[in-house]
DNA sequence: TACTCTTTGTCAAGAGCGCAGCATTATTCG
DNA sequence: CGAATAATGCTGCGCTCTTGACAAAGAGTA
């Protein structure tokens, strides 16, 4: 009966909020002048000035004094937000690789590191590989564990709500893992394990092909296909974050649509499953008719799921991602046709143009929504300066 | 450059934040002590007593005198949300009636009007029987237009961004109707237009099957198949509105499923169509094979799009409403069976418990929703009083 | 009935914050 | 060098919330 339902605002909460407004404001755009950040904001130029030159003495904002730009009147010092005051790191764990990128929090990539895996290497393997390419990063960089504020990993199959892939996961013995349990042990920030086509999408909202969308479907198409979902300018997990996992239906056949290249008659003996893929759409490029065949029954098949998502969320725009969509030219065009015959209402259909770092964006943004939901969210922001 | 980003919060806008809090705080609950609300919003005593003194004096706010309770210490005035300061208007629009809803800010049902309407009945005709309904509960509850805060029309069929039904819709010559447009020209308030399933969703969230659950798909069993979805506890329209649409899909049967039933063999000759269901429903309880037959086969292409939608969006619950429901017993089952098989995770199903208010109910959850997102969103409340 | 105890209703003092307005400073233009 | 322009810095004012204290109203107890 007596539970804090609402909270109430106290003049000095009422200061906090003020000095995020500010820092909003600043966030991302170029630097300012007390006088543009009151226009902003709303608040007064003083007063403005009172909260910035507080923000700055705790390390948020770091000063840019006026060069010799020629305008009239007083030259004004200008603000900027103090984007390496903390960083975020995003990991793509991969069958074959391990990308880690460090960023600052304006999401600007600082160090990346690409390491190679055996794709039968066992969990502590896989994982000490994730360790040495964050640490790479961070070495790069200069900095220590206690400087990152927020990990995502992305990881391929659906993540529950343990941060483990236990219904499904290509990685031989990975089912049980928990890539946050592991890394917890060294860092003491948030740690999000994520899916990796979920991450994608929302990597093309930020950066990518669907950067003015609020609603998109992004659907990865190689030898594996999936789905992540953008409604509302948000990521959709579902209540058990198998969200966009259409293709466990029979009746559409992502699971066996990649056979279709694979068995494609003409291809070279004894080639390897990931190079087949690449010769049969070279071959259809190139006029082959069998190859052509093959990519037609692929893509069919891909556009079966695709509507599925499309009729049910209506999106704005669906991005085609994942190794084919090099392959874009092939597949688009039929795509979009198939998507016409059975759609209500046709969506834009975009290639995407992150290539295989889709991942490890999109978890960075994943991790810098999480900062930003802990500083802009409910609670107190605490004051931190950057290292000292 | 200098365009309003973020706004700035002054000491007086501080003031109606609280008095937004304690309104929220009264809300929906029993009427509370001074004391109570202090500690729920984490305000100071005298500081509550001041706010809620104006809010009373504004109207939003109704003093209860101490009744002869028997509690140690001085017995407390306490203040209830005055619900009746305004109200909203839920109304839907179906093929053979209108059924029209009155109520309260609390959403307490206050008066309702059920209008029979020719199945044939051109859009004028219509237009004038919600008219009908409408001003019948006003009248019933002695209210005039001006003291109606929100409308909202549910109607079958996709709804485009201007509220019209013009991709698809049932009732003769609507498509090109604005329902909002007709009714602006007496009501001044937000009018909204949406579609029977999605409200439907909103009402069993709200007060039916699903009170519990964020992540909700809701399923219209009828001679006509619908869906409608909440997503992390709001209601999801897509880009275009037409979210929910799977049964445009062609493997999905949901078109021809109710076929199944018309043309069960052992139908009376010359029965009703919308009779005809019920009539198979009952043999088949009463253990008829044919009709069993029928209801089976109902019921696995109803499964098909579910599944569809359950893999896309992976909800804690699935509602089956419509005026199949009643026969819940016959389909519950045998859906959960064949979810089981096709899906990754299976969500729980459960009957819709509101019967066919379904549509006018979640019409009006969606007007309150309005008023909410005008009271409590960013702009500053407009002090009101109830009718002078 | 008189006294104590508990909770409410009310008031006054104090502190924090933002705003308006004015004086001061730094720079460009003529 | 002076006028114009725009940023900076300072002071007083008003508003709001909080803390603390005191009077008021009823229950319980002797």
């Amino acid at each position: 009966m007596t539970e804090q339902v609402t909270t109430g605002t106290d003049v000095t909460r009422m200061r906090e909020l003020n000095a995020l407004s500010i820092v909003r404001a600043l966030r991302g755009g170029p630097p300012s002048t007390v006088t543009e950040v009151a226009a902003r904001t709303g608040l007064s130029r003083p007063g403005t000035d009172v909260i910035v030159q507080g923000l700055v003495a705790d390390g948020w904002l770091t000063v840019v004094e006026p060069d010799g730009s020629s305008v009239v009147g007083r030259p004004a010092r200008r603000y900027r937000f103090n984007a390496g005051a903390g960083h975020v790191v995003g990991v793509d764990v991969g069958v074959h690789k391990v990308l880690a990128m460090l960023a600052d929090l304006d999401g600007t990539v600082v160090r990346t590191a690409r390491l190679p895996v055996d794709p039968g290497a066992d969990p502590a393997a896989r994982l000490t590989v994730v360790d040495a390419a964050v640490d790479e990063c961070l070495a790069g960089a200069g900095l220590r564990p206690d400087d990152v504020w927020a990990i995502t990993v992305g990881v391929t199959g659906p993540v529950d709500a343990g941060g483990r892939t236990t219904l499904f996961t290509p990685l031989p013995g990975w089912a049980s893992v928990s890539p946050a349990g592991h890394l917890a042990a060294r860092f003491s920030c948030p740690i999000q394990v994520e899916n990796d086509c979920k991450l994608a999408a929302l990597a093309e909202r930020w950066q990518g092909a669907a950067r003015d969308a609020d609603d998109i479907v992004y659907v990865l198409a190689g030898m594996r296909c999936g789905a992540g979902l953008i409604i509302d300018g948000a990521l959709r997990r579902g209540h058990g974050g198998a969200a966009g996992e259409i293709g466990a239906l029979r009746a559409v056949r992502w699971l066996t649509a990649p056979s279709h290249l694979e068995n494609c008659a003409g291809l070279p003996a004894g080639i390897d499953t990931d190079d087949a893929a690449a010769w049969v759409f070279n071959a259809a490029r190139a006029g082959d008719k069998a190859a052509r065949t093959a990519v037609r029954r692929y893509t069919r098949d891909l556009a079966v799921g695709t509507a599925a998502l499309v009729l049910t969320l209506d999106p704005q725009v669906v991005v085609l991602g994942g190794g084919f969509s090099r392959s874009a030219d092939l597949i688009l065009d039929q795509l979009a046709r198939e998507l016409g015959r059975t759609c209500l209402r046709v969506p834009e259909i975009r290639a995407s143009t992150l290539g295989d770092e889709s991942v490890a964006l999109g978890a960075l943004r994943l991790a810098l929504d999480e900062v930003d939901a802990r500083l802009f969210g409910v609670s107190l922001p605490a004051p931190l300066a950057p290292r000292a």
